[in-house]
DNA sequence: ACAAAAGTGTTATTTCTACACCCATGC
DNA sequence: GCATGGGTGTAGAAATAACACTTTTGT
């Protein structure tokens, strides 16, 4: 006997995208203005569903390209939603993930023909159905993530300072570090090159600007090393 | 203009469960041997499909209880798995779900009419489909949340002795543990009784039992303590 | 009396935390 | 010359890791 299935229930999946970014300052995500109902006009998530041929993670991708432009983004998995009355027009379940992008980067046409607008973490608007929820999970997941992986400089340019680092995962851990004992612990890791160039922006002095040494990092990894903020 | 989604692809939602139990020696997976085609005759996960008015949450619970008659099982969804060509019958997306259970308490009766068996997580069979992708993340999974969550007490009786306790933590994390250290660290966290009461089937001496205090330790994280072994 | 597992504290090492002053530059 | 942010090291505290002998009791 062979299952074929046929007597279960078939659902739509949806892929919801939590797209986050860093402006020197805050931790920001990226909404949008739903132009259709239901909850048209409210802030939303970008999403949309999952095609028959697509994976997962190949839907999330290509829902975030549309929106951004954007290639090789970092994302992740982050967990299915699927409270019975998420969505009110129809049965639906949820798979979200998020996304970590270099706000400088983006393309800002596509955004603005979507009326996406960047907003702090801390100033978000209430959002649709249970996007609230998907974005407090986000949150944790990369305070977890950041402080346990070097994900943190997918939100930065290439090349940054060692303040702008700092900033980063203050906003990120929502708290404050020690200057020096941040650089120390940083560059106790030693995965950072130190660049000839200086960053003339943020004061006079200038800063130093550092690149992350991906190669150098996985080589430490297959030695024993972990990252750990 | 109202989206009714009519346009969008639907699809098969499957939920899939490792259910981990411990037998004072070693971590085990429970699993089935298919009985259906394909791949009949082949061990895998428990699993079933969602169906349209349950949430998966509620979905994993009565698979698991299905198969086990257990209820209050801890569960924790883990990811959601779709890989195109995962389930060669039918486009198939799967969430994995993991249990903690007792060994000792569950009913054996059922596990016998649905051919189910108790592995060494060591010694496991091939499983079928992306199983052990699944399974593989689970244990990570579990090593991560039973080192910074006291979720390790579902896998033992009631009453235990520090020294299974300390087997427990060595067979989830594949690493042996000091004994002294160990119960010092646990004694720190003041959330065991110690009963006046042996378990004298492992020793000519006896080993106190212990239980968790649950109350004692869900008002000590509301003062800020957290769990790190 | 001896085998087998239980129980028990101290010290050295490592990691973490707190903390303050000089530097370089543009105005 | 002064205001602004950049850069740098150390010492005390806390946490972790290493380590060995005595106890109990059934045989």
């Amino acid at each position: 006997m062979l299952n074929n299935y046929s007597t279960e229930d078939k659902v739509l999946l949806a892929v919801d995208c939590i797209i986050f970014g860093f402006d020197e300052e805050s931790l920001k995500i990226l909404l949008i203005k739903r132009d259709f109902e239901p909850e048209k006009g409210k802030w939303s998530l970008i999403g949309g569903f999952l095609k028959k041929e697509e994976t997962l993670d190949i839907a999330a991708i290509r829902i975030l390209n549309h929106l951004t432009g954007f290639q090789d983004i970092y994302m992740e998995q982050l967990y299915t939603f699927s409270k019975v009355d998420r969505d009110p027009v129809e049965r639906t379940i949820s798979t979200a993930y998020y996304a970590l992008i270099n706000i400088a980067e983006h393309d800002k046409e596509l955004i603005q023909k979507y009326s996406a607008k960047w907003f702090d973490i801390a100033e978000a608007p209430k959002l649709i159905f249970d996007h609230d929820e998907m974005l407090d999970k986000a949150i944790k997941r990369l305070r977890y993530r950041a402080s346990t992986k070097p994900i943190g400089f997918e939100l930065l340019p290439q090349k940054f300072t060692m303040r702008q680092l700092q900033k980063l995962y203050e906003a990120i851990l929502a708290e404050k570090l020690d200057k020096r004992n941040f650089i120390n612990r940083i560059n106790s890791f030693d995965v950072l090159v130190k660049l000839n160039e200086k960053d003339m922006k943020s004061s006079r002095k200038g800063s130093y600007l550092y690149m992350f040494d991906k190669n150098r990092y996985d080589k430490k990894v297959l030695n024993g090393f972990t990252f750990k903020i």
